[in-house]
DNA sequence: CCATTTGGACAACCTAGTTGTCGTTATAGA
DNA sequence: TCTATAACGACAACTAGGTTGTCCAAATGG
């Protein structure tokens, strides 16, 4: 079988030729994925390279909440838009490897403090570095005007619209995910 | 909270300015993501209100690849890229929702012949028409020239990438009756 | 001071993947 | 033709990320 995306696409969708213009609707709900799914596997794959091959994007999503201000479990949840037993289990993991350590609230006694360690913040900035060095590889594919404009048309669509990035997290989940 | 995208995107990776043209490569990718959900959340909610509350994009995607004649469980794996057991949960899914049929095939008694039943089509029919009206939404919105170069644009990039649909790392192997 | 809200911990469950094992059936080659 | 190997499907156990619902304890606001 042939693994290639477009070909993917193509067989799967019955579209009716092959590297036409026509694009459907669904084409082009899939090319959004596969662009996501590219970013993030690449992402995934790299950062397993340096050494962290127990992190995904989505962890990578959630250490940033954490350490802009979502410091415990029930605050996560609200920043992330899922419920606070999720947002618990996500800490639960991070805190098993170590990306983020929980301490009581001195000031309150119900609260767990989250808080991102030096390996948590390591993650974060490679994280950074490594999507950084992804956009520049395809601005130089297409041209970085052309990567702007892209940018900007998605912004005015997605921006456009009250969705809430919800679990941002197991790529391929997000195929069924709704 | 704020559940709007643009805003949990700067909150979230700390971009320096809310609506800066800034965007880092780790936006880029959220971008990506926002626009499939979008889609995805708008098609499901379409098609639950048409009375298929109970399908899922990824549910419409198998079929597809079932009706384009991946209509065995192992064949429907390599097709989607997935384990030949989770494409099997995912035939059963759609059995027990009646989308699908499974049937002892005549030439081979291992296989068991899945096929998409008139149910199935409907749902088939009705997701394209859904996708379809939501890209001329789109269009609508930034102009069909500038969608259409969106898609190419994309097209490019993704086209152009050997990866597959696969989970992150999930090299699909079925090397070894995995 | 008490009623209500909130945070966190469990438990049970769902979906969607994974690997491993195994029996059965095809198939290719000596 | 016989046999080794490959392939299909089923089952089991597991991971990961989500969901509700229940419950206790602690904070908070009349």
């Amino acid at each position: 079988m042939s693994t290639h995306f477009d070909n993917l696409v193509v067989t799967s969708f019955g579209a009716t030729y092959a590297g036409a213009m026509s694009r459907t609707g669904a084409d082009l709900a899939l090319l959004l994925l596969g662009g996501f799914r590219s970013l993030a596997a690449a992402a995934t794959a790299e950062l397993a390279r340096r050494g962290h091959d127990d992190v995904h994007p989505a962890h990578d999503f959630a250490m940033r909440a954490i350490a802009a201000g979502a410091d415990n479990a029930s605050e996560l949840g609200r920043r992330l838009a899922v419920s606070k037993q999720a947002a618990a289990k996500t800490i639960a993991l991070l805190e098993e490897r170590g990306y983020v350590t929980r301490a009581d609230d001195p000031t309150d006694a119900r609260r767990k403090l989250v808080q991102v360690t030096l390996q948590g913040n390591a993650v974060m900035r490679e994280g950074e570095a490594i999507f950084e060095e992804l956009r520049s590889r395809w601005a130089k594919q297409v041209g970085s005007d052309e990567l702007a404009r892209l940018e900007r048309t998605l912004t005015e669509l997605v921006g456009s619209e009250p969705i809430s990035l919800a679990a941002p997290g197991r790529i391929v989940s997000d195929i069924g995910d709704a």
